[in-house]
DNA sequence: TCTCCACAGGAAATTGGGGGTT
DNA sequence: AACCCCCAATTTCCTGTGGAGA
């Protein structure tokens, strides 16, 4: 009889503190960040708004969960001041496009309707209803708030929504958390003035503070002894060296554990992360692959043809003359050259395609040179496994 | 040196949708 | 059906750049 299932006893013991959606207890690498935020807040354990703030650092950074963490510390020391009702509400931003959106989903929360389809100012007026109603001093958390894009309405209305008058004898403070360091760079500078009295800025760890951030979370989740120091070295250097993102460190310190057991050894090693970083890696690219759209897929597929010729790297219009063959050959629109360059680009943003701006050329100005930046094989499989794409892969490769 | 070409990329307008209410 | 509030993707129009060739 086979065996299907897998005994992971022997290496795991608690595999769920490596989910992303766990949060730990104790963030010593980041005592810096979590005092400013203390310090932030701490106006209202002495009757006046907590301070707005605003946290900016790559993803895997610690944000999310210093700011859980710190809610969690500023509740327990509101509970021991008379005089402070303090509600605190998480937000993630995730899905929502517009303050709108944001603004709905938070009514909905706190009242059970969704207002969707009402106008503007209603909405917002049943946003200060309901959090007049929670009363106190209230601070809300807006997790990934670049999702809402540069549309800053809710993020301008908050801030001041006792000056004009729309709470009372309230405090509201926002504190907002973005991936992206440019995004405040679009916010008006009203928003930007009062979002940001306090910005917190959270820098990549380095493999000195992966490491121990590895450590106390293998404690955890691994059964004693089973994971070798150097095994976490390694991926903290990994790690360290790419994004510097504590959440990469710990995919690659599981996917290595995934390793020792399929592998039936009773010790994660250096040779299992080697080969979980590849692994991790390779899905990362071909995941992100998979989720473009036809057209980015069309321009990524016209990188390849001209590679597989190599002719690579190669300029924006002969890319455009290539794409635009291969989506006539498909059936799909063909867009304009400035669209496909923002394709290009985007493509070059995930990293599988690189662009190299260079001054010069025939004509002189700028000009991008296009060339493939994952493996050419690999790209092949992954294309070729869209419907709609493989009859013309086979083609081209 | 001057003009022009071929590209880069910002900004606004257009296209063609969405989910909701009244 | 006519309204609200919105979306992403794309096109159109534009200004800027800098070597090639007059």
């Amino acid at each position: 009889m086979t065996e299907y299932f897998q005994n992971r006893s022997g290496i795991f013991d608690n595999e769920r503190v490596l989910n992303e959606s766990y949060t730990p207890d104790d963030l010593p690498e980041r005592e810096n960040e979590l005092t400013q935020l203390g310090h932030a807040l701490s106006p209202a354990l002495n009757g006046a708004p907590p301070k707005n703030a605003f946290l900016t650092g790559k993803t895997g950074q610690g944000k999310t969960a210093a700011s859980r963490f710190i809610l969690n510390q500023f509740r327990e020391r509101a509970e021991e001041v008379d005089d402070l009702d303090l509600t605190t509400i998480f937000q993630t931003c995730a899905g929502h496009s517009s303050s709108y959106q944001l603004a709905c989903d938070l009514v909905e929360q706190q009242t059970g309707q969704n207002p969707n389809g009402h106008p503007k100012r209603k909405v917002f007026d049943q946003l200060y209803e309901a959090l007049q109603k929670i009363g106190g001093t209230v601070i809300l958390v807006l997790d990934e708030v670049d999702n809402i894009g540069d549309d800053d309405l809710l993020l301008y209305e908050l801030p001041r929504a006792r000056d004009n008058g729309h709470i009372k004898d309230m405090d509201v403070s926002v504190i907002g958390i973005s991936n992206d360091a440019s995004f405040t760079d679009n916010l008006s500078p009203k928003v930007k003035d009062s979002l940001c009295e306090e910005n917190i800025e959270f820098s990549p760890y380095d493999a000195n503070q992966l490491r121990p951030i590895l450590e106390r979370r293998a404690e955890k989740a691994f059964v004693d002894g089973t994971v070798s120091d150097s095994a976490i070295r390694l991926c903290a250097a990994y790690a360290a060296q790419d994004k510097g993102s504590a959440r990469q460190a710990i995919n690659y310190l599981y996917k290595a554990g995934e390793l020792a057991v399929e592998h039936d050894d009773d010790q994660v090693i250096e040779e299992h992360v080697q080969e979980a970083e590849e692994i991790v890696e390779r899905k990362n690219i071909t995941q992100s692959i998979r989720n473009l759209t036809i057209q980015d897929h069309l321009a990524l597929l016209a990188i390849v043809s001209i590679e597989t010729d190599g002719e690579t790297p190669v300029r924006t219009r002969n890319v455009y003359s290539v794409y635009t063959d291969i989506a006539n050959a498909v059936g799909a629109d063909t867009l304009a050259m400035r669209r496909v360059r923002n394709h290009l680009q985007e493509l070059d943003m995930i990293g599988v395609i690189n662009g190299a701006k260079r001054t010069g050329g025939s004509r002189g100005g700028q000009h991008y040179y296009w060339e493939l930046d994952t493996d050419l094989q690999m790209t092949v499989d992954v294309l070729s496994e869209i419907d709609r794409l493989n009859d013309i892969v086979d083609q081209v490769y």
